[in-house]
DNA sequence: CCGGTAATTATGCAAGCGTATAATTTCCAC
DNA sequence: GTGGAAATTATACGCTTGCATAATTACCGG
């Protein structure tokens, strides 16, 4: 490291200039410094994103974690915050197609087993935050918020797939069934993540669409999920 | 801290014993190392694991963790092939029952959602060996065959139940299959360890009964499961 | 164009980290 | 009993950590 430690030919150093800058807006500067969070845990786990590896990782000094949070810890929380944030929209949107019911989960199911949802760098970034979510309660709070809006948008989902094929169900009965759903493809999401290699590009895809048809009894079709 | 270092009342330090111990058997200290080691990883992360407070929470000086293994990343090493070889032995003893089949896929697919397979502590110490295991060849391979094991096991067990039903599928299919339950099982395991509060007592274990049977067309049934 | 203010960089500090080594204690062979 | 080897404790070292503060630079309003 030291890339700006310049020192002479005999060894001695040598008084060198201040790294330029630029004055840039607050909401940027905190945006790359989230972002440096959430690549470094992603990639290299919670050890890895110490102030000084995120400052570098951003591009700046490690003086702005403090002048833009005002602890580490507030830090990762916000990057927490974010990025479920962005899972949230991402979810959402991929649920808000146009088509049938059917064909709006079957594209909803797929989208969540195939990349960018599923791959290994999410996996190691959800798992990076489990003990903090654990014991933080804010952070258990927003866990609990975006996995419950996931799974209701799923319940939605479902519910609206089986009423349309003349077969509505029950509230209760239709909770038990997200509540499957979420499992299939949470597993699928976590096997396709912590052990890609073991997988065809599109086995999981195809086995998500069946299992959660067999567990509906609906046929998810191949061409409904892709539109 | 600082249990054995006495002062006088003045607060000038006293010479103290030093404590006392017996000599134990390398397998034994080893295997308190390795407790340890988990128990901290499970309860508050990997970055809790430290040597002093391993050697703490096993009840010795940090300095036998350098005498038993070489680094503290080989205990880690250890500790992880420990627990992934505990819990596979669990899951041979939990499907080698007797009865049909179906009764030892029921009683398999239950045990794998409850306690102490399905808990908070389980899904912590999971996350907490993900990044090691994605950097670490060998904690890879560990993982890998782990993994393929159980899912061996699940294979032989529901292509064994679907053939008793008169329905034997090729051994591709048993394969989907086996991912697909296996999914299932995860994603409840997953759901279960990280929002336990968003569940019934036994919830979970109806689910997984279900929707395994919806996707291999069996019925599960209950009084199966818990024989 | 220039002075002041806030953003940014650079440096310092105490605490904790993993590892190395010295000092002490246990316990078995004889 | 009593050495003596090995297990165990205690301490020290260099490095990194998160946080604090001092020094410098960019940019805006006049």
């Amino acid at each position: 490291m030291q890339a700006y430690n310049f020192h002479t030919e005999s060894g001695e150093p040598m008084s060198e200039p201040r790294r330029s800058f630029t004055r840039e807006d607050p909401d940027s500067r905190r945006a790359a410094l989230i972002r440096a969070t959430l690549e470094l845990i992603a990639e290299f786990g919670p050890q890895a994103a110490t102030v000084r590896a995120i400052a570098a990782e951003a591009g700046l000094t490690q003086g702005m974690i403090r002048h833009y949070f005002s602890t580490k810890e507030e830090l990762v929380n916000a990057a927490y915050e974010a990025h479920m944030q962005a899972q949230t929209e991402a979810s959402e949107a991929s649920a808000g197609g146009a088509g049938t019911a059917r064909a709006r989960l079957a594209h909803f199911v797929a989208g969540s087993v195939t990349p960018p949802v599923a791959d290994p760098r999410a996996v190691s970034l959800w798992a990076g935050f489990i003990h903090m979510i654990r014991r933080d309660p804010a952070m258990h709070a927003t866990h609990r918020e975006s996995y419950l809006r996931y799974r209701d948008l799923l319940q939605g989902l479902l519910s609206d797939a089986l009423a349309e094929s003349g077969r509505p169900v029950p509230e209760a009965e239709a909770r038990r069934l997200a509540i499957a759903c979420n499992a299939v493809i949470d597993g699928l999401w976590l096997e396709g993540g912590a052990l890609p290699e073991a997988f065809g590009s599109s086995e999981l895809e195809g086995i998500a669409r069946d299992s959660v048809g067999a567990i509906l009894g609906l046929s998810l079709l191949r061409d409904e999920a892709s539109q």
